[in-house]
DNA sequence: TTCATTTGACCTCC
DNA sequence: GGAGGTCAAATGAA
């Protein structure tokens, strides 16, 4: 299985090379995705080769409330799963930048439906934390949730707290629940995975243009041809133990690329639960699926979801 | 009429 | 006890 993992990365890291170079050439653009397209099956092989070595049965699908997200019996079943779940629950960040002139609704439109609940007062915050769930949670029993907070320092500047994956229908629609991840420190192995990912992304982002105003308070550098205003993404949890679980999406010339990828450990609940779909436990869509300019993916900073 | 937002009260955790 | 998070009634918008 090992030998097998390292044929398709190297395999990976071939094509993107491959790509590289065709991205100072003339080569067409069809050739340049069906490379961005092997790459992506390389890597979305290997990851579901992780995924399947164990460990990520740590943590069941239905045991963080991703079951069947249409079961009539959803809202009965799960609670007390959820209940003592909650903490564990997958938690990422997202700081948005609102460019002048841009409605802060649309701005912090991800795709998906939210429904208020909430507002409080935060000590030490000059603006009130607002509570969002997902729209669907009573009819479909969906449990993400997410914060919005404005910040001190730069008001245009919003972090976004989301938690829970989603497992409502928007979930197939709307693709990738978390953008770009950004690792901690103590991450080795799956940095190692990431950097790879990363790496051939990076090389199929260059030739694109950059129209981004990227606010980033990464540990590495974002592909600077994200057309979006701003994306930090965290996913943090407690005991670290949470591999990544993250995609990115960028667009060009109206072709838009999403890639949601997934590594081992506690994500599993996201890895099944992100695309709804029974057959791949890796959250990797298609990569080349076109979004008209009304798509999520389209709008505001053109992705996350 | 339905659905979303607001907001004060309540709950939970540290 | 205080801060963060959630509930639910009241209110508003479509």
């Amino acid at each position: 299985m090992k030998k097998e993992l390292n044929e398709l990365m190297t395999e990976g890291i071939d094509y993107a090379h491959q790509l590289k170079s065709q991205l100072g050439s003339s080569s067409s653009q069809e050739s340049r995705e069906h490379l961005a397209k092997k790459i992506l099956e390389s890597y979305h092989k290997s990851l579901t080769i992780m995924n399947y070595s164990g460990e990520l049965d740590q943590v069941s699908p239905h045991s963080l409330g991703v079951g069947s997200p249409k079961s009539d019996d959803s809202d009965h079943q799960v609670p007390h799963i959820i209940e003592s779940s909650r903490k564990s629950m997958p938690r990422w960040t997202q700081k948005v930048r609102i460019a002048p002139g841009v409605v802060i609704d649309r701005a912090l439109d991800d795709g998906f439906s939210w429904r208020k609940y909430g507002q409080k007062d935060i000590l030490g915050a000059k603006f009130p934390r607002g509570y969002h769930r997902c729209t669907y949670r009573k009819s479909q029993g969906c449990e993400a949730t997410k914060q919005v907070q404005r910040s001190n320092e730069d008001p245009m500047l919003f972090e976004v707290i989301y938690r829970g994956i989603h497992t409502c229908s928007q979930a197939s629609n709307v693709s990738s629940a978390i953008p770009v991840q950004v690792l901690e420190p103590n991450q080795t192995q799956e940095q190692d995975k990431l950097e790879i990912v990363k790496t051939s992304l990076d090389t199929g982002h260059h030739n694109y243009n950059h129209q981004a105003n990227l606010h980033q308070t990464l540990d590495y550098p974002l592909p600077s041809t994200i057309n979006l205003e701003s994306n930090t993404v965290m996913l943090q949890h407690k005991d670290h133990k949470i591999g990544f679980l993250g995609s990115t999406s960028y667009s060009d010339l109206g072709t838009n690329v999403n890639y949601n990828f997934l590594a081992p450990h506690d994500a599993g609940s996201a890895s099944h639960s992100t695309i709804n779909s029974p057959t791949t436990t890796v959250g990797l869509e298609s990569p080349f699926e076109n979004f008209g300019p009304s798509h999520p993916f389209g709008g505001f900073g053109g992705f996350y979801s």
